[in-house]
DNA sequence: ATGAAAGCGCTAACAC
DNA sequence: GTGTTAGCGCTTTCAT
């Protein structure tokens, strides 16, 4: 059974079809069509074809059919993380298989260049599309893959220079709940900490929150703190807010990194003295005391949507590209109900 | 410049290599080569092919080539969850990286029946290499392919039915740690809770902890609950180790998953009022009141050394399969230091 | 319904 | 140093 000729260095070498073939003693197009399941092949051949397959132990070889069909069956995901936490992977993933799709997923890990190796790599793999979480601000080098046809799709930010189907949260309207919630608790002095403003989303959300303030007539100063999320700089922004005559009472976090950073700064009690909301749900926040409240993101419908915008794609290339907003919704737990 | 040809259908075809071939008047082969960086390639050659390259926006296809070379210089990893935050998915990513290699990586999501299935396809996708995380017990089918030359790598468990290379932490010594700790601290009714014994590390752990007991003259009575990580059953164990006239003073958890049913059942003080030590690391356990006290793997250690286990292989497909033990680590934060 | 042969896009011998 | 040709393992016309 184990009839594996050897060849170089000991390596084995793998029966072909055409070994299958032989040991049928059929044609190879026949054995093409079992293995295909090709319902007009004689049942006898069929019996005969999976004898010498099961004799042999063929396995077909997925990267020569692929290069004669053209598809792949496979869609890459180039996302910031593998490998932390990633619902939005995990809501791919799950779309994917569904379809009868292949996920090769890979980690551009917050670096630009290694985004364009990845994507890049991906088209030479003749990926039937790929779904992008961007990072870098200059995506024009994609361009020519564009023109050439292949899918694209941002997933939680746009992608700049280009332009693809994107699907991202209501970074707008999120900033908004959180700042309404906590003024509605009676906070007038609502402090934000956010994430970069050369990041998309970091952008977007200090936007939103100037623009809170500005509709309830506070004034931002001292109040609006982005930058980097480093434990510094979020500890030097949390003195700064929290000091003066007239220190803030409540506070939104632009991202869970910056959730993170203040809690492990004030302290796992840091919510019984400061009223905290936070962008984006934290790994057990519910165990907090008190627990978190966030305004949670539909990473589910986010993975899920930016497969489906793929296939549409990929089903018809001439399609406008689209950008679809998903709602995001506030969990109340207890952070941000703490008294004045 | 974009010279697209479109076929049937819209979609546009991709240049080949004869295109470019024709566009720069050179032959096939020194496009091959000027694309491989051959050093031998006349360099007024080499503007020429990169020129008619840029133009047509030519892309090697990786198919093409992954077939007639042979390797795909891709290695799968079919891990139980990708998605959740994986560690160890990390390092085997980082890892394969630094090697060059690219990283296809599936969920085999907790089901024997698409562990199955991803294994089998990537056997037929013909990757370099695969690393699995077995979720089944019998893994036998796998043997055609091992003789067919297929490198395989265990993490975590051992395959049930074949030979392999495996990595995996030190579950014993682990477990022996925990209780030692507790032991020391004072505690002579310590329990245990952990997954059920049907899964290697959790009768693994079990095995340990009931050793741990007889080693220090304790009976296991009502001690040891082992079985499926439900809340209820976790909550019922919960109650037998407490409950009675010499309740348990002491609990080891094993794995993050139980840790957190103890910790969503007794609330988050859990560990005031009961000293605690978790096998496996808890994301923010740091934060929690009292931090948590747990047995830590070395996740990137396991996940470098099945990347290096695989690569040798790879290298070396008659080398003996070995098994690496990677030892752990108790990390004291306080819910383990709780008085009787 | 089955068989022979061409060809997917590339690399590797070999000749020039 | 460059061009010609065969062939990786499969699918797919086209005959039979």
């Amino acid at each position: 059974m184990a009839r594996v000729r050897r060849e170089n260095g000991g390596r084995p070498k793998r029966p072909t079809m055409v070994d299958v073939a032989r040991e049928a003693r059929v044609a190879l197009r026949t054995v093409s069509r079992v293995v295909n399941n090709d319902p007009t092949v004689g049942p006898e051949y069929v019996v005969k074809v999976e004898a010498a397959i099961a004799a042999l132990n063929y396995r077909p070889d997925e990267r020569a059919r692929q290069l004669r069909t053209g598809v792949t069956g496979t869609i890459g995901a180039a996302v910031r993380r593998i490998a932390e936490a990633n619902p939005e992977l995990a809501a791919i993933e799950r779309t994917a298989r569904e379809a009868g799709l292949t996920l090769l997923a890979a980690s551009t890990d917050f670096d630009e260049t290694r985004e364009r190796d990845i994507l890049i790599s991906m088209c030479r793999q003749r990926l039937d599309g790929i779904i992008v979480e961007p990072f870098g601000d200059n995506h024009a080098y994609l361009q020519p893959e564009l023109d050439a046809g292949v899918p694209v799709v941002a997933m939680d930010r746009p992608m700049s220079g280009i332009s693809v189907d994107c699907v991202m949260s209501d970074n707008a309207a999120g900033i908004g709940m959180a700042f309404h919630h906590l003024h509605q608790q009676g906070h007038r002095r609502i402090a934000f900490i956010g994430d970069s403003e050369r990041v998309f989303s970091g952008r977007e959300r200090a936007v939103a929150f100037r623009a809170a303030l500005r509709a309830h007539g506070e004034a931002a100063e001292g109040l609006v703190h982005s930058g980097e999320i480093t434990p510094e700089r979020v500890a030097a922004a949390l003195d700064t807010a929290l000091r003066g005559p007239d220190p803030a009472t409540a506070l939104v976090t632009g991202n869970m990194d910056t959730t993170l950073a203040v809690l492990r700064h004030l302290g796992p009690q840091a919510a019984s003295r400061l009223a905290l909301v936070g962008f984006d749900e934290v790994p057990l926040g519910d165990l907090l005391q008190p627990a978190l409240t966030v305004v949670a993101q539909q990473t589910s419908v986010i993975g899920r949507t930016a497969v489906e915008l793929l296939r549409a794609r990929i089903a018809d290339p001439a399609r406008p590209a689209q950008t679809v907003t998903v709602p995001v919704a506030l969990k109340v737990r207890g952070s941000g109900e703490v008294g004045v």
